[in-house]
DNA sequence: CTGTGCATGTAAAGTGTTACATGATTTC
DNA sequence: GAAATCATGTAACACTTTACATGCACAG
């Protein structure tokens, strides 16, 4: 993909996720390129202004793969899981279960903290903690739900192969 | 409140925003001080450090709300309405409504958005991509339900008055 | 004929974290 | 006796955005 393609792509995310801006973007490719973890390829347009194509090479894949295998630390926020989500095609399916269930455990965590604040503090908060708490308590059910779904979904169905229901 | 207690606070919520560091926390509030937004009050104590606990004057009260007037601008990630949304206790009933509002038009735009990129695309989606797209559909559609189920409640049941049912 | 989209890139300015320094108390 | 909690703060470093520069095509 193009830089511009990147950022894109990562917009459509931007609920979740913020998307970088070029001014860091474009300075990361070049880096990345001098390091050799990917490769570029310039198509020049009819129309448009020539694009710079970029490929990860094997090498980007490693790395890739290394920091993946990382793990995330606890306490990890919201974007910082939908990023390793989004990469989780390039690890092997126990990776990704293994970060899922940590995830669960995260936000199980949390889901525990903020119920009992809600019954713990009794009736002396504000209007705007309330509606926090209350958002929170409904994201995390809703998140669990999907993780426990999903966890289901992935450890009965294990092959590689796409499914060829559609 | 002390700059230990406001990190301490924000980090419990530090699953859907990311508190600040001390690095930064406490400068932020000798600006805050510095501009007569807060003052200070130094409290010794008795085995522990010495805590500074730091108060809104309404000075500070008014920048606040005059920056939560400014409204968010749309495209607003999560983070930043969580953090409107645990301050609108500040904000005038009607204002809190046109943010909530506001919140679930951009969350229903987003959530057509991945619907029609989990149908245009076809089946040319990696494991991530597919699973990102999943989980975004999960949340939004827990959020679009809160939000709706909230803005009812907040406009059924207008009064600033605390609700004896407890 | 002004604005928006495509497409890249740089430099300055801003914002943030990490690492360090201090110092007492409690827990393992 | 080492590590964690409480509690504040500074300086160096890393990172990011904002603003600018360039240039063509197309729509209102």
């Amino acid at each position: 993909m193009s830089g511009y393609d990147i950022k894109q792509r990562l917009k459509r995310l931007g609920w979740l996720i913020d998307s970088p801006s070029f001014g860091s973007l474009y300075p990361i490719l070049r880096t990345l390129l001098e390091e050799g973890l990917v490769t570029v390829e310039v198509v020049p347009g009819f129309d448009r202004p020539p694009r710079k194509i970029y490929s990860v090479t094997e090498a980007g894949k490693a790395a890739l793969r290394g920091w993946l295998d990382q793990g995330v630390e606890p306490g990890a926020s919201l974007k910082a899981f939908v990023m390793r989500l989004f990469l989780a095609g390039n690890l092997p399916r126990a990776s990704l279960l293994a970060d899922l269930a940590q995830r669960r455990r995260q936000v199980a965590a949390h889901h525990k903290d903020l119920v009992q604040t809600a019954q713990g503090t009794g009736q002396e908060l504000s209007l705007g903690q309330t509606l926090t708490l209350d958002y929170g308590l409904a994201l995390s059910t809703a998140e669990l739900a999907w993780l426990d779904q999903t966890l289901d979904r992935l450890s009965i169905q294990p092959p590689p192969q796409e499914a060829s229901e559609h």
